[in-house]
DNA sequence: CGTAGATATGTCTGCGCAGTCATGACAGCG
DNA sequence: CGCTGTCATGACTGCGCAGACATATCTACG
């Protein structure tokens, strides 16, 4: 081929050897200098960088990739979706992938895409990633990821294995999502509904798996699991149901977005949160504190666990023959805010329950002690 | 170097003309046949294709890039923030940009990081892109945009330019505003009051200009203008200071989440929203619909703004002889919900507005960041 | 002072593709 | 029938870098 040049038929972009001659040494010490390697004078450090800079040099990563069989490159599998949890993690991921000297390739797999996960796993190992992030796995997800790179899957909980060479960074949802159920039996309630999310996705099953063991550990009641889609939208929807039942009055959602979609259902059902029901979210998103009435929910530190997963896929990477490593388990935390309370006295059901409070003139119920 | 091996030292992968031999072709008929080009014969198309998938053959994408000076791939300079409007953005340009042939490198600015987007910019080109996606930008990038690739500017309003080889797509933000502070002066407040974002943001200044311009047509007056960060903190503290004014009737912010904030702070404050004061937000996040009360706002075509603007950016980058095509301007709309209201009757203020109301038993404690 | 190691640099080569050009085979047409 | 053009394929080459290996020079130490 002949050299890149401008548009408009400009100067070629200087090489490797450009350099090299203007700095009077050789292409290959050149590489040394750009790659930091050792047994370089400094004299010749300064000559070359200096060089480099006047002609404004510019490494080629293609070339470079092809010579060293190495793209510095993370491919990331993401779920096409504005959710704050996978954008959050995406952000660390980039931020913690950006400090280690790697880019980032992102393919989004809307799900049920065509190819899927498969798909996406395959098209990053064609732009020669040198590992791979699944971020926020969905059931399908396991099996493709057999890959000749190390692969993170964020999350999971901590220590989980789906493949050869793969390691699972998250935190551990299950007991999360037990202490917020458990939050809203100590406060009285006789049991705690759930808002589930999507079966398919590895995040919803852990939440009902915590909510069902912390009532099992208990001995209560299960109530039938409603199940959204993460949305406000499905929150809302599962909120006009579940107003209909006479026993609640606890829920706990799979996620803020359907807490806050809920708690619009509920209080347009003529019921009060928390007075007469209690609502715990998952993730802390940051409008949480804001909605009314604040949202008691579970913080997840999203920045910790794709900085703590990304440090142990570069590790991976880097020591290819090396134990694979375990992620710790990120530190959690329980917000409460003011969206649970006790129970109201009589709990068991009675028909003042449903007595319609006159909301005429008042779209916002004022939280009244 | 020698060839990509797995970790346990297994079969190397597969090359080009290992397909060739297999298939009975040379290297360069499977090249032609990968890149679908024009004159093969079915019959060698089939068998190249057959062989490939026989051997699990994938192309290596450095060496295509350094044979063939393009990489196919768009880099994008994002902000690091988990906004709604910016994460939907991005969204939409990978998905386009799939659909187009295109992998995408993004790399993130934290506002204020070193080098900023001009540095992000250059590492970029370093890593070969073929062109460069800037969302939403903010002051200083203008500058650095004359690059020698072309750039697409996305949250500009259409038809911007910033640099010689820069397209810019967005919706027209000016109007956007123009229209949620008509649609307050519509209902009879005497003025609208604007929470900004931060100044360095075109989105800001676009924002806020509209919003001068609705309120300068009516030759109303122009009350001092509130500044936030996005965030809904920063409009819960934005909030209680505006609570004091005793003019405060309408309130226009420059992003929903503000608005929640803002709205959260009225409410602490005793000021019922949309009785005492209305809010209108922008972007229609999913959760505007949920809130209590329901966000009146101003809706982003998100997707298409992305799709266009990804479509002119490959036009301009598989043509690069061709003038530079323009954004169109995409539909916007302004959605209303329940937290516009007309004025309170007693509008020019009077003791009764600041009657505080008993927020005894008041849950909910000023929200600490 | 000789020799083993550490330090510093260079030469040569190949990574796996696509560009360029050459070469056939054949069809259409006067 | 020969000439021109379209179709189909292959040989050769180079993109710009890093790996392997070969020197050289300098230090340390017996």
């Amino acid at each position: 081929m002949t050299r890149a040049r401008g548009r408009d038929g400009g100067p070629a972009a200087p090489r490797g050897v450009d350099v090299a001659r203007a700095a009077g040494v050789s292409q290959k010490t050149v590489s040394r200098v750009l790659n930091g390697e050792r047994y370089v004078s400094v004299d010749v450090r300064r000559r070359v960088l200096e060089a480099a800079d006047r002609l404004g040099y510019r490494l080629n990563t293609a070339a470079r990739a092809l010579a060293s069989g190495r793209s510095r490159t993370i491919g990331v599998v993401a779920l096409g979706t504005a959710l704050y949890g996978p954008a959050s993690l995406l952000l660390g991921v980039e931020r913690a992938a950006r400090d280690a000297g790697y880019a980032l390739s992102v393919v989004n797999t809307l799900e049920g895409d065509q190819g899927g996960v498969g798909g996406a796993v395959q098209s990053l190992l064609e732009r020669g990633v040198d590992g791979i992030v699944v971020s926020e796995p969905i059931d399908e997800d396991a099996d493709p990821l057999a890959s000749e790179v190390p692969v993170l899957v964020l999350g999971a909980p901590a220590g989980t294995r789906t493949g050869e060479r793969t390691i699972a960074a998250g935190v551990d949802s299950e007991a999360l999502a037990r202490a917020a159920t458990e939050h809203l039996l100590d406060l009285g309630h006789p049991t705690v509904h759930h808002l589930a999310g999507p079966e398919r996705w590895f995040a919803a099953r852990d939440r009902l798996a915590g909510w069902r063991q912390a009532l099992a550990a208990r001995g209560r009641e299960q109530p039938p699991v409603a199940e959204g889609d993460w949305s406000a939208a499905s929150g809302y929807a599962a909120g006009r149901r579940l107003a209909a039942r006479n026993d609640l009055t606890a829920v706990f959602a799979a996620n803020d977005d359907m807490a806050v979609g809920l708690i619009s259902a509920l209080t347009d059902a003529g019921l009060r949160v928390p007075q007469d029901v209690s609502v715990v979210g998952f993730d802390d998103i940051p409008l949480a504190a804001y909605v009314r009435p604040p949202l008691t929910t579970v913080r997840q530190p999203f920045d910790a666990v794709a900085d703590e997963g990304l440090r142990l896929l570069v590790h991976a990477i880097e020591n290819p023959q090396a134990e694979l490593p375990t992620a710790q388990g990120q530190p959690v935390e329980l917000v409460v805010r003011s969206s649970t309370a006790p129970p109201p006295a009589r709990a068991d059901s009675g028909p003042l329950r449903h007595t319609v409070r006159p909301l005429a003139g008042e779209v916002h119920a004022p939280p009244a002690a």
